[in-house]
DNA sequence: GGCTAACATTTGTCTAGTTGTATAGTTGAT
DNA sequence: ATCAACTATACAACTAGACAAATGTTAGCC
């Protein structure tokens, strides 16, 4: 029977501590003899410890100076504007994306309804991948009606957001009707484009947005690595 | 006939050993591999019959350090003024504390109720280790009005004792009001700070202590290794 | 003030040693 | 034949200590 090794158990302490706030973002870690003293053990199991979350991002060392936290888990608030770069950014992290797949096919019963289109009309199926400071954050697919974006294909592929390549397309604004949110395991598939291991917790989002028309323009389904991103729902707007 | 196995009788052989004094309480046994190369057997053997003596509480083993020859149980008596030094010293044994944290952070809710101070006032976070001839015997949290006592955090750190470190704050004496008692089984982090294995016995404490006149000065959270410590409620107090 | 030198602190790396665990095989008695 | 005791080997997890390299701090000097 394998045991958890000691230098997992005192990362997830640390990392917990960072996430209830006993360590803010930015500020430094207690040196290293000091943390092997307060969990007893030899230095190096410590530096085990630190060597996982820095490979998380959560931490990050200087040689000389300490150990720094990094980043908490991202807030992502869900409101009627739903950004994945603006809310990145605005946490002073950066966005990035990454395109996976790019397609044009026809809808699915599914589909078609969340777009208030006919099952078999053209639809782009953009499945890509959101990045925060060159840490894999979410699996993303956007279904968009094909015959009112045609040039959307080649917009999404320029475009660093989704936001930027709608607006090339002439959706100036639009905003999300309604998001379902679900807890999932991680997929084989799911694991590797994520960086996490399989069978680890995902939130699952679905979502509807639509123009200021109330034409539905994107119907979106979000896989997010649940211990790097906290949804919120905000009182808000 | 059923002969006596080998490793049997080198379990016997090195119990003699340290009853006749050849390896003292604490003292580090010689490695697995250099003991086998004594008694001519395999590694295997001698580590069967380190486990027996184990299991008899005689030696502690801890990996990658070695094979220590375990201490004998010390009485602790509780009465109206629990004294973790001068119990020890009574009894001939030497004390030692070590202080494994240090921090002051806002009362939660169970701690401001026994120190009769309301959630989110500042209290002193101690977490120490309490040792008896080097051996560590207890894993000690206390906490303190911060308020009334603001530099206990500078004396806890230098003082030999909690006693001292209060008397030095101003707080002369000071009595139990209450001692509750339970078993826990060790988890890992105390277990490696008591020198233990885990899921092995403990024996917790919680205790309020009050000054002369009567105002909760601690709130004690200690947990004993249930195999080192016999606590004593005495009669006379 | 601004500069350098010296010193202490802290992380990075290396080597060696020790216990924990798993697998496979041998031997001998019943 | 079966089972317990023991051997053999390998690797993982952790300890221990030492030194190098980068950083932060302080004192002294111009």
């Amino acid at each position: 029977m394998a045991r958890t090794p000691v230098w997992k158990s005192i990362a997830i302490a640390l990392t917990d501590d960072i996430a209830q706030g006993r360590y803010e973002t930015g500020a430094k870690l207690p040196p290293e003899a000091q943390l092997s003293a307060r969990f007893g053990v030899n230095r190096h199991t410590v530096r085990r410890a630190l060597a996982e979350m820095a490979e998380q991002g959560l931490v990050h060392a200087r040689r000389g100076a300490g150990v720094f936290v990094a980043a908490k888990p991202a807030d992502y608030p869900i409101g009627k504007r739903v950004r994945f770069h603006q809310n990145l950014a605005r946490e002073g992290r950066t966005p990035a994306k990454q395109v996976l797949m790019l397609e044009t096919r026809a809808a699915s019963v599914r589909e078609a309804e969340a777009l208030g289109l006919a099952p078999g009309d053209p639809v782009h199926v953009y499945d890509g991948l959101s990045l925060a400071d060159g840490q894999p954050v979410a699996l993303a697919q956007a279904i968009f009606p094909a015959e009112r974006l045609p040039d959307l294909c080649d917009a999404l592929r320029e475009e660093a957001s989704i936001t930027a390549a709608l607006k090339v397309c002439g959706v100036a604004d639009y905003t999300r009707l309604e998001t379902r949110i679900t807890a999932k395991l991680a997929t084989a598939t799911q694991a590797l484009h994520l960086r996490i291991s399989e069978g680890a917790p995902i939130l699952r989002t679905t979502s509807i947005s639509a123009d200021t028309d109330g034409t539905p323009v994107e119907f979106g389904r979000t896989w997010f690595a649940g211990d790097r991103v906290t949804l919120t729902v905000g009182g808000e707007d």
